[in-house]
DNA sequence: GCTTGACCTGAAGCGCACTCCAGATTGTAG
DNA sequence: CTACAATCTGGAGTGCGCTTCAGGTCAAGC
């Protein structure tokens, strides 16, 4: 199975269970040495290595990348990925610890998107004197 | 009425229609260097100066600089804003440039919270795994 | 007259999250 | 055999948005 198609089976046709690490990036949409950075950090555990010491991302890698960047792309900070990711490693009794630390952050990123309404609301409202027929107001706006 | 009560007037009592650097930090929630910083970097016309070369800051702009953090809190760069600002000073003729510029932000917003909510879905899926009674998933979680 | 406190200025520094670099290794292709 | 592409490593560099600093002015209070 290994030893057929060397060509075709290393290099090209990805049919294997991992990916390398350009193909985790396209994948993840995350650059390669965002990844090594991620991994450096401690936001992912030790990725497997083949022999020659290159990466070899798992599909289970593959999640938890999109986990973590969905995390940090809401606002959660390396340091607190950092955390969260020690306590996974630290076995169940931490559980409630990191649901604490996800409700946390669930609520920092609802206030977020009301505070991003409110600015909604507020760009609406400047729009209007644009908009409107009459620009009776001037340059910058809210004056007078 | 300016020279009868010298002290409390100038000092205490700011019935003026001006406020102090500190004061309208405290109003705006924007430090004073950070006042200085807007305004050197052009996201504020120059501000009025009292005789001895201390900031005077109008109730304009009060609400200047709560559109600004209104934008920088949403995101929008300080470049962006610089060019807003720019496109103000120069008169009506730019109006269009500024909808389309406010236009633009606005979509940018909109899609920030779109984003934000995926991530409550996500937040939320990711804790059933700790308030369900089996804890039976692993550390790291989507990993097997 | 001296001190204090609020303010001024230009310039340097900081924290974060990457991002890039130099130099080395390794496996396949021509 | 040589060339090339993909990857490796540690460390330096980058960009943004402030924040801090050093040194100075000025008005009021003791």
């Amino acid at each position: 199975m290994k030893k057929k198609k060397t060509k075709q089976e290393t290099r090209k046709t990805n049919t294997q269970n991992w990916l390398t690490p350009a193909q985790m990036s396209a994948c993840t949409g995350v650059s390669i040495d965002t990844l090594r950075y991620y991994e450096k950090e401690g936001l992912v555990q030790p990725i497997a290595r083949a022999a020659n010491g290159h990466r070899r991302y798992s599909k289970a890698d593959v999640l938890w990348i999109e986990v973590l960047r969905c995390l940090r792309d809401t606002g959660m900070t390396i340091e607190q990925l950092r955390h969260y990711c020690l306590l996974g490693e630290q076995g169940e009794t931490t559980e409630p610890e990191r649901l604490a630390l996800l409700q946390a952050h669930r609520q920092k990123v609802l206030d977020s998107i009301a505070k991003q309404q409110e600015a909604i609301k507020l760009i609406d409202h400047k729009m209007t004197y644009y908009t409107r027929t009459s620009h009776s107001v001037p340059p910058n706006a809210t004056k007078k």
